[in-house]
DNA sequence: TCAAAAGTGTTCTGTTTACACCCATGG
DNA sequence: CCATGGGTGTAAACAGAACACTTTTGA
C-alpha cells in the first residue's frame, strides 16, 4: 500500500494546527476517531437503573444508546467523558471511572472508531437533568435494558461486573444513594448491585461493624408506620481509618 | 477556532483512504494517534521480571521504556497488543490482557498521544527472544525497574495491581512457568506477585484442595539432594470444574 | 555425618452464615 | 387492635492462620 499521500496530508494537519506546538515525530502513523462511551447506573431507593438516549443521529438513528461523544485534542479521556456526562445531561461532580477501550474494527458502522468506556454513578431523585439529550433519554432497570446498537450491551455487561467488584472493597455504593438513606435503602442497593438477597441482620451488622455511618435522630415517615432511621456516609472518617488503620472497606 | 481547513483534509483522507469503503459520518471530529504499550511480565523461576527496551529513536531516545507501538486501521487493539509483542520479542501466543488507556494531554512531549496498556505473562527461560529490538532489551526485577518514559511507571505499578488482583482468582500464574515445576517455584512466584510470604504448608494444602494440578513421578534434582517433585497445571480439568460445579480458582 | 531443601497435619482463631421474635405506629 | 415494616443477638459451620519435626541424599 501506498500511503504518501496520507502521509503529507497528516504532516500539513499537525504542523498547522497543533496548539502546543508539538513536534510531530509520528508523521507516518495512523490516526483514529476516539469515542467516549458512558455507562450511567442510578438508583431510585428500590431498583438499579442505567441511563440510556435514543440516538438523534445516522448511523443507527432512534436506536437505543448509551450517551457519547468525541475525544477533543485539548482534553485529556476523564475530561471528555465529564464533558459529555454534563452536556447530554447537565450533570456535573459525578463519580466516574474508565472501564475498558473497545476497537473492534466494524464496531461502528459509520466509521473506524474506538470507544473508550466509562461508567458514572448517580443518584436518581437527588439530580434535575436539563442536558440537551435528556428529552429522548430514559431510565431503565438494569435487568430489563433493551437491545443497543454497536458493542453497547457489552459494555454494560462488563460495568455491572466491575460496580459489583468496586462495591464489596470501596464505598462507592454511598454515590447511588441520597445523602440521608435508611439501612433498608442501603441493603437493596447491594442486594440490586450483587443481584442476591442478603440476610438483614448480617447486613446490618456488618455495615455496623464497619463504623463509617452516622445514624441521625431524624427517620424517614415515607415507607412504614414505625418509621426508619435515617443515616450518613462519614466520609471523613473512612478515610482518616484508611489512612491511619490501613482499614479496608469490605462488605 | 476555524477548523475548516482542517475540516476538508479529514474528509479526503477518510474518503480516498478507508479500506472499508466506510461512510465518514462523523467528519468534524479531532483523530488522534492511539499507541499500544506492553508491560511483560516474566518468572526466571526465582523472581518477578519485566522485559525493557532502551529506546532508539526520538523523543527520549536512549531512555527506558516499555515496548509499544502504533495501532493500525487493519487491525483493533488487541491485534496491535499481539503485534507489537511478537515484533519486538518474537513472542507469539501469549497471554495478553488490557489494563488501562492513558491520556494525559502532554504524555508524550513528541506528539499528542493516547496509549492502550496492555500486560503480557510469559515463561522467561522457555521462549528463545529474536525480536528486532532484543539486543537493546533487558529483563529488570520487578522491585528494580528504573525510571521510565512518560507515563510507564505509573502504567507498571497499575499492571502490578491488576496482576495480584488475577492471580488470586484465575490460574493466570501458570503462564508465567515453565510446563513443569515445584511446589516450591509454584510459590515462590506467588510470594512475589502478592509481595508477601506464604507458609509453606498452608499454600500446599491449598493448592492441593483445588485439585488442579497432576503430580509427576519425575523430580527436578537441579536444587536439592532430596529432589522436588515435578507438577504439571491441568487445565481440561481446571476448565471443566469451573464449567460443571461453579468451581472458582481462589488462592 | 551433616547441611540443605522437601514433605507433611493439627489446633486455634476469626469470619460468615443461618435463623425468629418483639417493637412502634398509623389507620 | 392489627397490619406493616423496623430493629435486634446467638450459635454453628467454615475458612484462614499459626506452627515443628522428619526425610532424603550428595558432598
Amino acid at each position: 500500500m501506498d500511503f504518501s499521500i496520507h502521509k503529507k496530508i497528516i504532516d500539513l494537519e499537525v504542523v498547522e494546527e497543533d496548539p502546543n506546538m508539538q513536534l510531530n515525530y509520528y508523521q507516518k502513523e495512523d490516526q483514529v476517531l476516539l469515542a467516549v462511551d458512558c455507562i450511567i447506573f442510578g438508583f431510585d431507593k428500590e431498583k438499579l437503573k442505567i441511563l440510556l438516549i435514543k440516538r438523534n443521529f445516522d448511523p443507527e438513528k432512534g436506536k437505543w444508546s448509551l450517551i457519547g461523544g468525541f475525544l477533543k485534542k485539548t482534553e485529556d479521556l476523564d475530561q471528555a467523558a465529564e464533558r459529555v456526562l454534563e452536556t447530554l445531561t447537565g450533570l456535573n461532580d459525578i463519580y466516574l471511572e474508565q472501564l475498558h477501550t473497545y476497537s473492534k474494527i466494524d464496531r461502528d458502522p459509520g466509521q473506524r472508531t474506538i470507544s473508550v468506556a466509562y461508567y458514572a454513578l448517580i443518584d436518581v431523585d437527588n439530580y434535575r437533568f436539563d442536558g440537551i439529550q435528556i428529552d429522548s433519554a430514559h431510565w431503565f432497570d438494569i435487568k430489563e435494558a433493551p437491545h443497543l446498537i454497536f458493542d453497547h450491551n457489552e459494555m454494560i455487561e462488563k460495568a455491572k461486573a466491575r460496580l459489583k467488584r468496586r462495591a464489596l472493597t470501596k464505598p462507592i455504593g454511598f454515590e447511588l444513594l441520597p445523602e440521608k438513606f435508611t439501612m433498608r435503602q442501603l441493603q437493596n442497593l447491594y442486594e440490586c448491585i450483587l443481584d442476591k438477597k442478603l440476610d438483614k441482620r448480617n447486613f446490618i451488622n456488618k455495615i455496623n461493624s464497619l463504623d463509617i455511618l452516622v445514624k441521625l435522630d431524624e427517620k424517614d415517615m415515607s415507607v412504614s408506620r414505625k418509621g426508619a432511621y435515617l443515616y450518613v456516609f462519614d466520609k471523613d472518617k473512612y478515610e482518616k481509618k484508611v489512612q491511619e488503620d490501613g482499614f479496608i472497606f469490605k462488605i
